[in-house]
DNA sequence: AGCACGCCGACT
DNA sequence: GTCGGCGTGCTC
């Protein structure tokens, strides 16, 4: 029986979000699954698909039913069990279908279309009339044969019309394929044909001329091995020449074969070994492993102290997991951050593990996301993304510091790692860990009252196991919680603190390390204008640009936007312009006068864009070639360096200050983790904390590394002022370039939202007792009123029990989807939103 | 999203 | 009278 293919194109737009039926050639049949990624006619064009189902009956005329064109891939790039959580995605998280496809694919197989023009066959049969350019046009495309479109048009920029004139009068005639956006690499290897003995029959009779060629099979008959080409040359100093003169000789095969890319080929990773586990380590052990052999989804939550040693609990589950037969994904933050943990995934499991590295060139991940799903290694560690490694037989999955917001992606399909993850461990029968030293508030509060992930219904009640003791019973660091406006007082107005100048002092003496934090990058964070008030905003964002001393610019951190300096103020031509507030390139100055000859390595964005920067930062100061390593969020994750006895955090408000609910728990995240940096080994370690609100809940906890207290806490604000986990919210934000129409658009849409709500009966308040409850916050203008010249404007839904707020959304949004065509509105819809802006 | 079809204003 | 503006609708 015929069957026909339901695809989901690769249009993006509320129109075209559904399958489409096609007929499937007889050729490609055998070929073609669930997950199969396909070019097909769509209109006058070609794009590509994917498939995701058959049907034996169609409700399209089959006379107007096309084919597929051509099959992408031979083996599939998505399976039916990923197909089936791109359907979920885009449900839960409101999206087009084909987003949540192609999120799951690396960007190398975002086929691009390739259009190709010929000249028709007609064309100098017959006496026709050309204008002299027609003429030139349809001679090069027949002189060159088959061209690109794009090469066509780049020869001929003014004659676009003409070539447009002659496809539609048939003249040219164009061809539309799929082309990926990388290729496959490929080496060309040397294979020996000849036996061994005919050797000395085959030098013999060798030519006397031909030295080079004689040379190169002698070299060759050493080992009688195929060799890279590259090598073989390198060796022989000679040309490829050479090698194909063997070729036609029939004594050589050059045959192309596809490798991969391996980002980590000139590394050596010692091999390593189970280290024993302590008892506590055991304990959360036998949990994991009495999971995986019942072979059911479960969910845990791994709560354990930096230096608990998580890591080798992990590893030791892995390798379970994989004796079992099955596969095993390890997500972590942010991965070229953490070159140590790929390290220890390299060393354990060698090359049965694939590295989704978020800094690998698309060539490199491409090459990384084959070998997973040719089966050819059994793990896969990686950012956020990887939680969609083509594995078919998943028996655990790691969240490594699963409170990290990186794991929630910012653009469309807005998803967080955690909540997919748990729903195809779910699919999958798979174990799932969330481990943190510092649980998410959602999390910690579904382990202790036994319940699934809010985000993530289908999963399993989470159960909490702990390890709340450093390995080797090495004690936390001491915590010094020091208030700055003491400092004042006593007339200190430098960035340090007399106690942490001290402390400074004291490892410079004692030739120790230290880490400070500072959760700002560039000099300053505003320029200001003492005689005016004028302050250096960014032309395009309603936002403070921030001084870069080196380059001596002004930068705005959201669009890029960058401008000269000015010494003198644009406004009123006053001299006294000032740059206030404390980036880490001031932090970085103010060392160098305060301490001379001080060492600092200073790592943040500005400083760690270049390939591999990180690493090679990071282990300079692993070799102790500084004293201090000093940036931005990013040294407070994952580092572990023994002769670090030192944390200084700069000021802990910066993160304290910003206007968002879980600024508390970011804040108590951020020093927990960055205290974990002290004291991880022999030595002790030591912390001080300079903030102007020492009394503050988060920071007095933090200091004391009690996290149950601050959870207690803060999940009694949070279920006061109703917030997650308590409610769940969906933010939508809407922007336009003319303020009157963004403020009309969006105060509709909330009053489109009240009334649906009202209809579907449910009571439109949340502090009521009610168990199913929504509220509508809004619209105001967004915490960053306008970015890119559009202006910002957002809604927040809060919402609980049995209402489905996202089916809401997705409803009214759909009435606006004209307006959002035609109006040049855009409606940006974040469910379970992280960040606040 | 593209692209075609279709109905109203300023020009050869 | 035509060229071309972008409003509406379709794509298996």
């Amino acid at each position: 029986m015929t069957r026909f293919a339901k695809v989901i194109v690769d249009v993006p737009s509320k129109q075209t979000n559904r399958p489409f039926d096609y007929m499937i050639p007889a050729e490609m049949d055998p070929w073609i699954e669930v997950g199969s990624r396909v070019g097909v006619p769509f209109g006058p064009r070609t794009v590509q698909g994917f498939v995701v189902g058959f049907t034996s009956e169609s409700e399209v005329n089959l006379t107007r039913m096309k084919s597929i064109k051509e099959l992408l891939d031979l083996v599939p790039p998505l399976s039916p069990d990923l197909v089936e959580l791109g359907a979920w995605m885009s449900r839960k998280y409101v999206c087009h279908d084909i987003a949540a496809l192609q999120s799951m694919i690396p960007t190398a197989l975002k086929g691009k279309v390739e259009r190709v023009l010929h000249v028709s066959e007609t064309y100098g049969d017959e006496e026709l009339l050309w204008l002299p350019e027609e003429q030139r046009v349809l001679d090069t495309v027949d002189r060159q044969g088959p061209m690109k479109l794009e090469q066509v048009t780049t020869m001929f920029p003014e004659h676009e019309k003409i070539i447009k004139r002659l496809l539609k009068q048939g003249f040219l005639i164009e061809t539309q394929s799929i082309k990926d956006r990388v290729a496959k690499k490929k080496v060309k290897v040397v294979f020996i044909t000849i036996q061994e003995d005919q050797a000395d029959e085959v030098l013999t009779s060798f030519p006397a001329k031909a030295r080079r060629q004689k040379e190169a099979l002698e070299f060759l008959m050493q080992t009688w091995q195929p060799m890279l080409m590259t090598e073989l040359l390198a060796e022989l100093h000679t040309t490829s020449s050479t090698i194909k003169g063997l070729e036609d000789k029939g004594y050589v095969e050059i045959r192309e074969m596809e490798v991969f890319r391996d980002p980590y080929a000139d590394r050596r990773f010692k091999k390593s070994v189970a280290m024993e586990l302590t008892e506590e380590q055991q304990h959360v052990y036998d949990a994991l492993e009495g999971a995986l052999n019942t072979r059911e989804h479960n969910v845990f939550l791994l709560h354990g102290v930096t230096g608990s040693g998580k890591t080798e609990v992990y590893l030791q589950s892995i390798q379970h997991c994989i004796s079992q037969g099955r596969e095993a994904i390890v997500l972590v933050p942010e991965i070229s951050l953490t070159p140590q943990m790929v390290e220890r995934f390299k060393s354990r499991f060698g090359s049965m593990v694939a590295v989704l590295h978020s800094r690998l060139s698309n060539g490199e991940r491409y090459d990384e996301w084959r070998k997973i799903r040719e089966r050819k290694v059994k793990v896969a560690i990686g950012a956020r993304s990887a939680i969609f490694a083509p594995f078919e037989d998943i028996g655990l999955v790691i969240i490594d510091e699963e409170h990290e917001t990186s794991y929630k992606q910012e653009e469309s399909p807005k998803y967080h790692a955690r909540d997919v993850a748990v729903k195809r461990a779910a699919q999958q029968g798979a174990v799932v860990v969330l481990g943190s030293a510092t649980p998410a508030l959602e999390s910690y509060l579904a382990a202790v009252t036994n319940q699934p992930l809010a985000g993530s219904e289908d999963g399993a009640a989470l159960k909490l196991l702990s390890m709340p003791t450093r390995v080797g019973g090495r004690s936390l660091p001491k915590v010094h919680v020091v208030d700055l406006r003491e400092e004042l007082k006593n007339g200190n107005r430098s960035m340090f603190s007399r106690d942490l100048y001290q402390a400074i002092e004291d490892r410079l003496a004692k030739k120790e390390q230290m880490v400070l934090l500072l959760n700002r990058r560039g000099y300053s964070t505003f320029v200001m204008c003492r005689t005016c008030g004028y302050v250096a905003q960014c032309p395009e964002c309603d936002i403070a640009l921030t001084y870069h001393q080196k380059s001596d610019h002004l930068r705005c951190h959201y669009c890029g936007h960058a401008e000269k300096a000015p010494k003198t103020c644009p406004s009123c031509q006053s001299e006294h312009i000032r740059y206030f507030g404390t980036g880490t390139q001031r932090v970085e100055e103010e060392l160098a006068k305060l301490f001379p000859g001080i060492r600092v390595i200073r790592m943040d964005v500005d400083t760690t864009t270049e390939k591999g920067s990180h690493e090679k930062l990071l282990g300079q100061f692993r070799d102790r070639q500084a004293d201090v390593l000093l940036g931005t969020q990013m040294v407070a994750k994952g580092l572990d360096f023994p002769y670090v006895t030192l944390v200084g955090v700069i000021t802990a408000d910066s993160a304290l200050n910003i206007p968002d609910f879980r600024a508390a728990e970011r804040t108590f995240q951020l020093l927990t983790q960055v205290a974990g940096r002290a004291g991880r080994h022999h030595l002790p370690g030591e912390v001080y904390i300079q903030t102007y609100t020492p009394e503050h809940y988060s920071i007095g906890h933090a200091s004391e590394h009690r996290y149950k207290p601050f959870a207690e806490e803060e999940l009694e604000h949070r279920r006061k002022r109703g917030y997650p986990p308590y409610c769940k919210l969906i933010l939508i934000t809407f922007s336009h370039e003319q303020l009157p129409m963004l403020v009309r658009m969006s105060e509709n849409f909330a009053t489109r939202l009240k009334e649906e709500a009202q209809t579907r009966g449910w009571i439109h308040m949340l502090h009521q007792a009610a168990d199913d409850a929504i509220e509508l916050l809004g619209p105001v203008a967004s915490p960053i009123p306008r970015i890119k010249n559009r202006y910002r404007f957002q809604c927040m839904l809060k919402y609980r029990g049995n209402v489905d707020a996202v089916e809401l959304v997705r409803a009214v949004s759909a009435e606006f989807d004209e307006h959002v065509r035609s109006d040049q509105l855009t409606i940006s819809v974040d469910v379970d939103p992280q960040m606040l802006m």
